[in-house]
DNA sequence: AATAGAAATTAGAATTATTCTTGTCAGGTC
DNA sequence: GACCTGACAAGAATAATTCTAATTTCTATT
C-alpha cells in the first residue's frame, strides 16, 4: 500500500475502497462498494465508505457520477469521458469523445468562460449484438 | 386556461405550475415553486408541485435537470440545450451547441447506438464583464 | 342538473441516500 | 512513552422526494 495517492495519506480502508474501484469499474454504488469490501474489510462501516469515497474523489483519484437521483456512483477512469447508460442491460459504459472533438468547442459559451468540471450522461440502448 | 398541453389534462395547479416556470426561467426547484406559487394558490400543497412537475416531465413540457445531488431543477426549455452553473453567481444558465454540431456525431458510440436522452452540465465561471 | 366513476389534490407519514455527531482508536512526533 | 491529529465506527439526524389515505374536483352520462 503506498503511503498516500495524489496528496491522500493512504490509511486500509482507503486503499482497499481504491483497490475495489480499479478493479471492478462496473461504477458501483457507496453501498454496492460497501458490501463487496466487507470479505477484506469486515469491520468497514458505511460511513467509512462514504468518506473514503469523498477523500478519493476530493483528492481528484476518483470521480462522483450521477444519474438523475439515483445513488451517486463511482469511477476510476480520470480521461474526460462521458456515461452511457444501457436501458436494456442497467450497465452504465464511460464514453469519449471522437479523437480531436474538444467540447469547448462545440458549445455556445460566452468567450473567456472558464469551465472547470463537465458532466455528460446520456441514456438508450445500445445495438444488440 | 387551455383543456391540455401535449395530452396532458390541465388544471388549475397544473397550469399555475407551467406558467411560472415559463414566466420565470430561472431552473427553480421544487420548494422554489412552492413557495413562488402560494401568491396565486395558498392552498396548493408541495406534494401536488411535484406531483404537477412530475407530471409535467413525463409529458414532455418540461425537463428536469439535475446539478450533483442538489434538488432537482425544472426547466422549459425544450430545445436541445445543456446547462452551465456559474460559480460566482450561483446561476445556471442554458447553453446550446454550435450551429450544425449534433452532440452523437462527436461521441464515440458504437454503430446503432440508440440515443433517447442527453444531459450535458459544466461548472465554472462566467467571465466579468 | 344529478350522479357515478375516475383522476387530482391534500396533509402528513414514510423512505432513502447521505451527512453529522460523538466517542474511540491508530500513527506519527516530541 | 505521552501526546496530538486525523480516521474510524455506530447510530442519530437531515433533506429531498415519494407514498398513503382521505377528500375534492372533473368528466361523462343519464
Amino acid at each position: 500500500m503506498p503511503a498516500e495517492i495524489s496528496g491522500l495519506r493512504m490509511t486500509r480502508q482507503r486503499w482497499e475502497v481504491y483497490r475495489l474501484l480499479m478493479d471492478q469499474r462496473d461504477h458501483p454504488t457507496a453501498n454496492d462498494v460497501f458490501m463487496r469490501i466487507k470479505d477484506r474489510l469486515p469491520n468497514i462501516s458505511l460511513a467509512t465508505v462514504y468518506n473514503c469515497l469523498e477523500a478519493l474523489v476530493q483528492h481528484g483519484v476518483i470521480r462522483q457520477v450521477n444519474f438523475e437521483r439515483e445513488s451517486s456512483r463511482f469511477c476510476p477512469n480520470l480521461e474526460e469521458h462521458g456515461h452511457f447508460h444501457d436501458k436494456r442491460s442497467g450497465a452504465i459504459h464511460d464514453v469519449t469523445f471522437k479523437p480531436g472533438v474538444n467540447l469547448a468547442d462545440v458549445l455556445d459559451l460566452p468567450p473567456g468562460t472558464l469551465i472547470t468540471d463537465i458532466e455528460i450522461t446520456l441514456r438508450g440502448e445500445l445495438p444488440v449484438p
